[in-house]
Parts: C-alpha cells; structure tokens; sequence
RNA sequence: GUGAGUGUAGCUCAACUUGGUUAGAGCACCUGACUGUGGCUCAGGAUGUUGGGGGUUCAAUUCCCCUCACUCACCCCA
C-alpha cells in the first residue's frame, strides 16, 4: 500500500498542524526571555557523534539509531536528539561562552511505536553552555515550568534529583553493585541485566518486587561528593524559595551517559492521557561532554521537551480562526470582494473569497466548515447601499458596515 | 527486540460465536424542499477489492496460516 506513512510516524492535519506551530511559538517567546537564541542543526550527523556522547550503554544508541551509509561512505545517522549535534556546532565554530542555544525540530529513534511515542517525534529543546551556577539550573528549570503554564499546561510538577559526577559516581557503583549482590536472588531478570551493564538503571525498574527492595537500596543524592553535595543542596533551596513545584525523587536517574549533577523531569500530575509514557520531558546537566568531544572543560546544562506528548496532553483545545470569509453574490461584487479581500490581507487580516458559482446557502456551508468566524456578504443590496454585511458566525449575528469602515471593524475584533 | 488485542463505508461500529442469496446502522457527504442567510427538520442519493495474500469448503466478513497496519503493555525514553 503506497497510500501509507511510514510506522511511527504522523501526518499532522488541520488543526493541528496549526497547533503544533502555536506550541512552537509560545516557546520561542517564552525562551526568548531567557536570552536564549534558536539554532538549526542537520538533522542528521556522523553516527560517530552519537557513539560519543549520548553513549554506548544507552539503547538510543544500541538499538534505536537510524544509521545509513552515504554514497560517499559516510556513516551517517539520523539525530535520535538534539544535545550532542548542539554541542558540536558549538565546539566547531568556536562560539563565545556562554551561550544559550534553543532547538525545534523532528528527532528519530527505531523502536515499537506506541502513545506518546514514534519513531519520528518532536523535540523542543534548550541548552546553556558554559554556566556552572545551581541558579542557571533552576533557571531553566522556572522556564519549563513557565512555558508549561503558557500553554495552559499547568497541572504538572518536576521531579529533582542529582546523578553525582564521575568523582562520586564510580565509588557510588561500587557500594550499589555490593547491596545489589546481595539481592540478586530476588530482583528480576531485567535488573540482572542492569546490574551488569550500568547498576544505576535499576532505579527504573517497574516491578513491585524490584521498587521494595531498590527503597532501602543506597541512592546516589545521598552519596555525593561535596561539590557535587553543595551544588545539589543550592539547587533544593533556590527551588523551595523559588517556590517552583518540584519534587526529590532519589530513584529518578536519565538514561543518556553524559548526565551530571542536576537531573529533572517534566511529570504531568493529572488524569495522564500519555498512557505508559509519564513525562513531557526531561534535562539535566552534562558537565563534561564539551570536554569529551575535545573542548575545554565546560559545564553545561539542557532539557527536552516532548512536543507530540505536549500536544496529546492539551487534546482538542482548539483556538477558533480569525479567517474572514467573503461571500460574492453576482459578478459585480465578485469584482468589488476581490479588491476587499486584497485591503483585508494588506490589513493583515486572514482572508478567503468563495468561488463565484456558489449560492449563499452553500457558501455559508463552506465558511462554517472551515470554521470561519466572520463572512462578509456582498451582494445587489449591499453594492448599492454602499455597505457590507458582517457576519458572526459563531454569535449567529450580523450587521451592516460601511464599507470603508470594514477594516477597522475587523481591526478591532 | 518480547507479549496481548484489534483491522468491515470518510468516522464510530453491527453482522462473525453456530460459514449460506443484493454486508447493515448512526454521523459525515451529495441533491432537493429553501432562486440572499450556515449547526435544525424532511425527502431522496452515492459509497465498500470486509487491510493484503494464501489455505480449508459447493460456499469465507465469518474457520486456519502468513503478512502488513494500528492500539496497548514490556524494554527504553521526549
């Protein structure tokens, strides 16, 4: 069948193709407070790049990439995120820090497509390169929180926790790795998995079995070196006296490799249309990837947002059109609603015409299908009376406007 | 990658259990009643390779197998 998309993939049709860029563009406004500029990256990079940084445990890597070979050898890959293609473009032209960078745009991963979940998605995403501060964290994190209530998305909180730094780390995986052997008889067969190739995940695990016996296990936000400690307790108080709704999760660890310190997920609270997935998106800090990629040592900081979750989330919430929609009767005003819809659209007011073969019963059909909110009827009466009539459709009222007065009725409205 | 469930008109679904002449309904759509007033009403109309392929059978939307798609969950993440 040719007349299909692709799995994991979307078509977005009206309406909510418009309500995806409304979502864009209330987060460019919000971000744009935030002295943060928009940045394009390729959507796709040298596999290479991923390997590097998002890491070679994650599965992202492992098993989601959409990896080709160009017809120059290339190994390419498609961006499965955004952070490490960001940093690149950073180190590569040798940008001025810090510098505060936002991105939109599609990411792709291969895997089961699901709610919530494609193989082609939507991110929005922010990074700050070269702030170290706690305040920048919760900076961002105000941020998110401030875009989320924008969009009228309020009923959500963040989930706190700090992932330590490759000092406290690695001594940490140590005491981990002990308590874990000593249970390995009982968690399940995923989390000896874990335990093997990177102990911390097991924090994720959804067994019950495994939850109980992880909550006396040893979390990392209490085994963390004193920077890392003094870093962690100043974000909590910049928080609390921000009075931003966040809670300590000391089980929530991210799943990408470069993570350090600060690390945050967007959580709604209410009845979650999101199915199994349960964030809108996450961030955290990444002190050490600049580094990695061969920069000077740089901290770093950056979330993502799910914009298809987004939008489940908000549902059919949809914003009614300012489309004028110019109904011509005879040939004569047919003439005269060509040169109004030209002053409407100078006007910078959204304007259609219908076809000129069309009856006003019918014509007012089409208005309401494409949910019009006003139609302007020109006709014998009105050409000779020198007016136009307004209509409303969703009041269900009309008037007459003289026409030279149109504009700045439409204006108003 | 693993497991479960669904695919019938543009949409939501019925008929399948116990195979049987032209596969139905509601909404939407088209036409008219209404030749300058749309969401209502009434009358009429069009619509399906029953996701695709194969098998069993005199006969398959119905039973079996394969495949594809969607949904949900696991895994993982936005």
């Amino acid at each position: 069948m040719i007349l299909s998309n692709p799995k994991g993939t979307q078509d977005f049709l009206p309406p909510y193709g418009d309500q995806k860029a409304l979502v864009e563009n209330e987060f460019r406004k919000v971000v744009s407070l935030y002295g943060f500029s928009e940045i394009v990256n390729p959507t796709f990079e040298h596999t290479e790049l991923y390997l590097r940084s998002t890491g070679l445990t994650t599965d992202i890597v492992t098993k989601q990439m959409y990896t080709f070979t160009d017809k120059g050898n290339r190994e390419l890959a498609l961006r499965p995120e955004g952070t490490p293609g960001v940093v690149r473009a950073v180190l590569q032209n040798k940008l001025k820090l810090p510098v505060r960078l936002f991105y939109i745009g599609p990411m792709f991963r291969y895997e089961r497509p699901q709610k919530g979940r494609y193989r082609e998605f939507f991110q929005l995403g922010v990074e700050v390169i070269g702030e170290s501060e706690p305040e920048t964290d919760v900076e961002i994190i105000e941020m998110g929180m401030r875009f989320f209530n924008q969009i009228n998305l309020s009923d959500l909180i963040v989930k706190v926790n700090s992932v330590g730094c490759p000092i406290c780390r690695p001594k940490f995986r140590v005491q981990l790795r002990l308590f874990l052997d000593k249970n390995l008889e009982q968690i399940c067969d995923d989390c000896k998995i874990r335990v093997e190739q990177n102990p911390m995940r097991v924090f994720d695990c959804k067994v019950e079995k495994c939850k109980e016996i992880y909550h006396d296990a040893p979390k990392i936000s209490d085994n963390l070196c004193y920077d890392c400690q003094n870093h962690f307790q100043a974000v909590l108080k910049e928080l609390n006296e921000r009075k931003i709704p966040f809670e300590l999760d000391k089980m929530m660890v991210r799943g990408l490799d470069y993570y350090t310190r600060t690390a945050f997920e967007f959580v709604p609270t209410g009845s979650s249309e999101l199915g199994s997935q349960d964030s809108v998106g996450g961030g955290g800090r990444y002190d050490n990837l600049v580094e990695d990629f061969g920069g000077p040592k740089t901290p770093a900081i950056g979330f993502a947002l799910g914009l298809d979750r987004i939008l489940i989330c908000l549902g059919n919430a949809l914003t009614s059109r300012k489309l004028v929609y110019i109904i011509a009767l005879d040939a004569q005003a047919l003439k005269q609603g060509r040169q109004l819809l030209d002053t409407l659209r100078n006007a910078e007011i959204p304007a259609l015409i219908n076809p000129p073969d069309k009856n006003l019963r019918a014509a007012l059909g089409i208005a309401d299908n494409l949910s019009c909110e006003y139609v302007i009827i020109i006709g014998a009466n009105e050409m000779q009376k020198k007016v136009y009539t307004l209509k409303n459709l969703t009041q269900r009222s009309q008037q007459e406007i003289p026409q030279d007065k149109i504009v700045e009725v439409l204006s108003k409205k």
